[in-house]
DNA sequence: TTGTAGTCAATACC
DNA sequence: GGTATTGACTACAA
């Protein structure tokens, strides 16, 4: 609680004490998502008010009340006088609407989040009020109450900046989703230093360099709030509140060392799943083993132990192997980190942690060697050192970097090019592009950047390169740099992460290169972030980008799950899914095409399959040593190669309750089962609550089941209804080339590229059954009609108006329970035929509902289709 | 509250 | 042992 209210306090300070300036009460409302009473949105009018509140007072309160000086009321008190403030009349509440979606997008803060702390609303409100702003006129007291509270957030950067840490902190990481309850409190501790290393940063900035590189936000003051007090006043209380989480820690780990505390349980959560995330090639845990194979039998209680290490990782880690990648490889930076050494491996790994980790709640455990850390920092914080670390080597690794590291990054850099080399690659051709921590990449060379930003490149391979900052030049990716078909001698944005692929005895991952031709370019490539180079990419082509890692996957016989973890940073599951079914570029979000750049510049890396060869033989070689070491220990092994296996069976599973290692239970739904509810969806793609209750009670499932239901099956129909229509428009491509004019597609559609796109026959099969199963639904449904369409199936814009015409059209024969008997005869029988009927047919009852759901929107163009 | 996107992870399947 | 399937979950937005 108080945790919580620490780095919310920077915001408070700046934001109440000026919006406000009265009450704790009015400060407390910065807190009150985390303890809203009952009371606080009834209908008194006054804001919500915390449980949390008195904690949050004291300090706070002073301050607040002092730079206020006459009091004034709280804005629920304000809004009964009508508001002491003159310039809490009239507002403009779409200009304030608009900012705060500026700020809200600019930070990549979330709707939830910024209602929740700072409006005391809930994420939907929030998202009215921002998108239809009442004007003031209309507003009632209460209505004006959010304005109020925008307008002076948006005062002062500082509450921007604060809300930035709490989001950071409260989104999970993208690729890791570590869920343990004491995160929270780590997690509030390592933002309010992470502030605090922000503020040092900017200070010093700013010193050095004139303006902060928050540049616009920073309004004014420059420094804003962070002074050196305040900042001495965060880190003192961050220390504080540390102390009181070890104080609750059993003696003898409080006294081993800082990273054997409760918190920094936790915190080797993250640091497990971060590291996994950025050196996700250095899978294999026996390279921790071998260095602390004792470790294996130690019990729950140990958590300086690898074993307890592992098995306090949630499988949520996305399962990814953890510990070993801590270990070797790992670059030592000289500064930090030193009082995290302890006992057993995991020191090493919370140094690495402390220096290379791009997530800031890295540094949290260390008690006193946390403030020592970050008042060297300060010493150092501008240090290319401190750059690397805020900006380069701190920025996670290609395959998992996540979208709180960018924000870091991004504001970290102000201007994003400022401390980064952005270089649109492909068309300009310069120089090296990795250094993103080099202030000066156009004048270091690769070599010098990476000795400032890898200060241990003694400690394997691995260490030279798996900084963000630049590699060695003897980096086989840097000497493979100019082979990059179309990069024109930049780097390959894989760069950071390619580079742990390779062993951790230093030895260059192989020789030759991939003798695939690959990919052209998308577009431009950055130094910068993943995310950056998927909004600067321009459209790739998801299917052949698919189609080209399948072939390279399988031709070498690497397989997804090694791929999705090394390169994506997906699980085999995912990748499964990504590579089966690619959705359209188009129709996928930022997000969504993240694995599809990332597979792009794979394809594009001439070492990727010995990279991923590599990889493959340490995860062997790390799984014979962990099972030579368990078998020795009295073990035994039966767990994967690596990944979530691993941490399985690496921990002491077999001598646990069960309670501490369940599995959870999968529902499957039976063929009765399903079958109902695909005869609902047909009947009602949307079901109101009321068919789900009885659909639910009638199958004898729980409501959540069969609302998971129709959401996964929406959303899985829409995407093979895309599948679909990209081997229709490639089949009738294939057909109006080969055979001329051949509107009618469906034939090419199913023995063409339908069976050059599915995988097997007994797909085929299955799909056939299927498409017995939805005929009946569909001529039974609601589309009534044959949903057949016999014309051009599926031209390039093929949307839902032409899925509808089709659907609608004149009723066909031969779509009945016998047309997936015949897989060769008439087109319109054929099952690929049939399987897109089928999923157009499901689509096109999802667009009706959207239809219906539309026209009842008062205004046609809020329709959105 | 409802819906979508993306993903995990258990498990079925080959 | 690898891949496909799919129920469940998180995050987010309207």
């Amino acid at each position: 609680m108080s945790l919580n209210s620490l780095l919310q306090r920077q915001l408070m300070q700046t934001f109440y004490s000026k919006a406000l300036q009265e009450s704790t009460q009015g400060a407390a409302l910065l807190f009150a998502p985390v303890h809203y009473t009952s009371t606080s949105t009834s209908g008194s009018g006054s804001s919500p008010v915390p449980l949390s509140a008195s904690p949050l007072q004291s300090p706070a309160g002073p301050e607040v009340n002092g730079s206020g000086g006459a009091p004034s009321p709280s804005p629920s008190q304000s809004e009964g006088t009508g508001g002491s403030v003159s310039d809490w009349e009239d507002m403009d509440t779409s200009e304030i609407a608009r900012q705060i979606k500026e700020q809200l997008i600019k930070h990549n803060i979330g709707q939830r989040v910024f209602g929740h702390y700072v409006l005391g609303l809930s994420q939907g409100s929030v998202s009215e009020i921002l998108a239809r702003p009442k004007p003031w006129s209309k507003l009632t007291i209460r209505g004006k109450e959010p304005f109020h509270k925008m307008r002076q957030f948006l005062s002062d950067e500082q509450n921007i900046l604060a809300l930035r840490s709490i989001q950071g902190r409260q989104r999970g990481n993208i690729t890791t989703r570590i869920r343990t309850p004491e995160c929270g409190s780590d997690d509030a501790i390592n933002s309010i230093l992470e502030q605090a290393k922000r503020e040092l940063h900017v200070q010093k900035s700013d010193f050095s360099h004139g303006p902060s590189p928050g540049g616009g936000l920073r309004g004014g003051g420059g420094g804003g709030g962070g002074s050196d007090e305040a900042i001495r006043s965060i880190l003192e209380q961050a220390r504080r509140e540390m102390e009181a989480q070890q104080a609750t820690v059993e003696p003898s780990l409080k006294a081993s060392s800082s990273s054997s505390t409760s918190s920094s349980h936790s915190q080797r959560d993250l640091l497990v799943s971060h590291l996994a995330a950025s050196f996700p090639a250095y899978t294999p845990l026996a390279l921790s083993l071998k260095n602390t194979p004792t470790a294996l039998p130690v019990s729950p209680s140990s958590p300086s132990t690898v074993l307890d290490f592992s098995s306090s990782v949630k499988r949520e880690d996305r399962g990814v192997s953890v510990p070993d990648r801590l270990d070797d490889g790992v670059p030592r930076l000289g500064r930090s980190s030193e009082g995290s050494a302890r006992p057993g491996g995991g020191h090493r790994r919370d140094q690495w942690w402390s220096n290379m980790n791009p997530d800031p709640r890295r540094d949290t455990p260390t008690l006193g060697g946390e403030e020592n850390h970050t008042q060297e920092d300060s010493k150092e914080a501008l240090s290319l050192g401190s750059m690397c670390d805020g900006v380069g080597s701190r920025q996670n690794p290609w395959s998992k970097m996540t979208s709180r590291g960018l924000r870091m990054q991004l504001w970290l850099n102000g201007d994003l090019s400022q401390n980064t080399h952005i270089k649109p690659a492909h068309n300009q051709g310069e120089g090296q592009t990795s250094a993103s921590c080099s202030p000066a990449p156009a004048e270091g060379t690769p070599s010098q950047t990476s000795a400032s930003c890898s200060p241990a490149p003694a400690e394997g391979t691995p260490s030279q390169t798996s900084a963000s900052c630049s590699p060695p030049p003897e980096s086989p990716l840097s000497s493979a740099e100019e082979s990059l078909n179309g990069l024109g001698g930049d780097r390959d944005p894989l760069a950071p992460q390619a580079p742990s692929l390779e062993p951790p005895s230093g030895e260059p991952s192989g020789g030759e290169s991939q003798p695939g031709t690959p990919l052209p370019l998308p577009g431009p490539i950055t130094g910068l972030s993943i995310q950056e180079t998927i909004a600067m990419s321009p459209e790739l082509d998801t299917y052949v980008l698919t189609k080209k890692v399948k072939e390279v996957l399988t031709d070498n016989n690497l397989g997804q799950r090694l791929f999705g973890e090394s390169i994506l940073g997906l699980t085999q599951g995912s990748v499964s899914d990504l590579l089966a079914r690619p959705k359209p570029w188009h129709k996928l979000s930022l997000k969504g095409r993240e694995p599809f750049v990332r597979m792009q510049f794979w394809l594009q890396d001439p070492h990727k399959v010995e990279k991923l060869m590599d990889m493959k033989r340490l995860e062997k070689k790390a799984y014979l040593k962990r099972r030579h070491s368990s078998l020795s220990d009295g073990h035994s092994v039966d767990g994967g190669l690596a990944g979530p296996d691993f941490l399985q069976s690496a921990s002491p599973q077999h001598q646990q309750p069960p309670q501490l290692y369940q599995k959870k239970i999968r529902v499957v739904l039976g063929p009765e089962e399903k079958e109902a509810l695909k005869r609902a969806y047909q009947e009602k793609p949307y079901p109101s609550p009321k068919t789900i209750e009885e659909l639910a009670s009638q199958l004898h499932l729980k409501t959540s089941t069969v609302i998971n239901w129709f959401h996964n099956y929406r959303s899985r129909i829409r995407r093979e209804l895309f599948i679909e229509e990209i081997q229709a428009a490639g089949s009738a491509a294939a057909a109006k080339a080969g055979e001329g004019d051949s509107c009618d597609g469906t034939e090419s559609d199913g023995t063409v590229e339908g069976r050059h796109r599915r995988p097997t026959g007994p797909e085929e099969h299955k799909e056939a059954s299927e498409d017995q199963d939805m005929e009946v639904r569909v001529e039974a449904g609601v589309s009534g009609g044959s949903p057949v369409p016999r014309n051009c199936t599926t031209s390039g814009s093929a949307g839902p108006g032409s899925s509808s015409s089709s659907l609608f059209g004149p009723p066909e024969a031969g779509l009945s329970l016998s047309a997936p008997a015949s897989h060769t005869s008439t087109p319109a029988r054929n099952p690929r035929d049939n399987t897109l009927r089928r999923k157009k047919a499901a689509n096109l009852n999802n667009i009706i509902h959207r239809l219906e759901k539309a026209a009842g929107k008062e205004d046609p163009s809020e329709w959105e289709f």
